[in-house]
DNA sequence: ATGTTATATGAGTAATTGCTCGCATTGACT
DNA sequence: AGTCAATGCGAGCAATTACTCATATAACAT
């Protein structure tokens, strides 16, 4: 990049006819566009500009700098991810704790594949993205309700610490998951992949305290 | 950046004195000390060369170009993680399965405190260094480790799919662990951390098939 | 001493790119 | 038809930075 003059931002302009909207979102359509295809490295606003069909000009007049444009996607993103878990949460209140484990993990799974390229870059490529306040703010939501539902069904849970728990958990899904994206594309859509993570999960979340050293208990039946 | 001349490059001139011999380890250091310090937006080559008091004609006397910077980084970050984890292989290769993901838990954690910054650096901020093709023949070595270790406890194991349990086995431990430098720091230099994904692990590895539906099992002892 | 090679220097070049600004066009409403 | 605001345009500025090259100095060999 060459002069990375503005940090933060005036608002800009708000669109107000269907004109400007419909250039707002050819524009964030394009933006989506160049980040999947040719990576953060392409990700310019000129070329953006030029694959939307409209001049630098008018991007300028509607995102104030680069990385509007950049947190503008990723806002949309996350609210489409965020629609899709309410609608299960609400299913979910009620379940025994295998069940809303499992409903959790395809949950994760879904979301993973709604946008599977567009996730991908922008939580590995784009840079200085993973410190945003409100992406921390929706992690500290999803670990609220997650520990929530764990202090509802405490009775069943063997572990001490449950926010530690909570962190290994909301990790260890969240991970495997998205890695499985590009690893095992396979197995993410069969379900394997889901009910292994599951098992993982309750297991963990539901077996007796770890025999202090020496044999293992479990394989020994 | 400006020009990205040169993507790929010819091998550089190689130090054969003392006197360069030092200038390439001060090179090396500065660079590190930018990563950490300044993240990857301020690693510039030029900021290297001033950090480290060379020119930057030095510099690229011996580092054809920012990335082969990058790479050597890299790479002797990784041999120390690699040099200790060889030590571990050979003190584990009898143990029994609870002891040995015991181990390779711990084995992890000390990896991550070796130079926890750097490493989040290299593996969180740096782009297109996560699809080096080195980097992905180490991932395969180490998974062909641990297949191999649970090849030969096959009988103890319950999990039907080896390749898959392999990958689920190694991501869970790589993430959980990578999270906790940041964000769980205490849990993790206490060995809270490590006995937890250990539980995690075994339990997922040695637990019986998952009740196909309905109550689950262990809860209920 | 003299020549040769390795090493160090840093001002400068060329490319890249975020972003501005003066002007043109469109549309809404008289 | 005329006015004004919203929208659109894109050449070009200014900052940034990877990298070169002509030149200087140190080490070594004879």
């Amino acid at each position: 990049m060459a002069p990375r003059r503005k940090l933060a931002a005036n608002p800009r302009k708000h669109p107000e006819q269907d004109r400007s909207r419909a250039t707002v979102g050819t524009i964030l359509q394009a933006a989506a566009h160049v980040l999947v295809k040719r990576g953060y490295e392409a990700f310019t606003t000129n070329r953006v500009a030029e694959k939307a069909g409209v001049s630098i000009g008018s991007l300028y007049q509607y995102f104030p700098n680069k990385d509007a444009l950049l947190v503008a996607l990723m806002k949309r993103h996350v609210m489409e991810i965020e629609n899709t878990v309410v609608e299960m949460v609400d299913r979910a209140a009620t379940l025994p704790l295998q069940e809303l484990v499992q409903l959790a993990v395809e949950q994760n799974v879904k979301s993973h594949l709604i946008e599977p390229e567009l996730h991908r870059v922008l939580s590995e490529e784009v840079p200085s993205l993973g410190n945003l306040d409100w992406k921390k703010a929706y992690s500290r939501r999803v670990e609220a309700r997650v520990r929530a539902a764990f202090e509802t069904r405490r009775s069943e849970i063997t572990v001490s610490d449950l926010d530690l728990a909570v962190f290994v958990v909301t990790r260890t899904v969240e991970a495997v998951v998205h890695n499985a994206v590009s690893e095992r594309p396979h197995d993410l859509q069969s379900g394997a992949l889901a009910a292994e993570v599951s098992r993982l999960i309750v297991g963990y979340l539901t077996s007796k305290p770890v025999p202090r050293k020496g044999v293992l208990r479990a394989a020994a039946e």
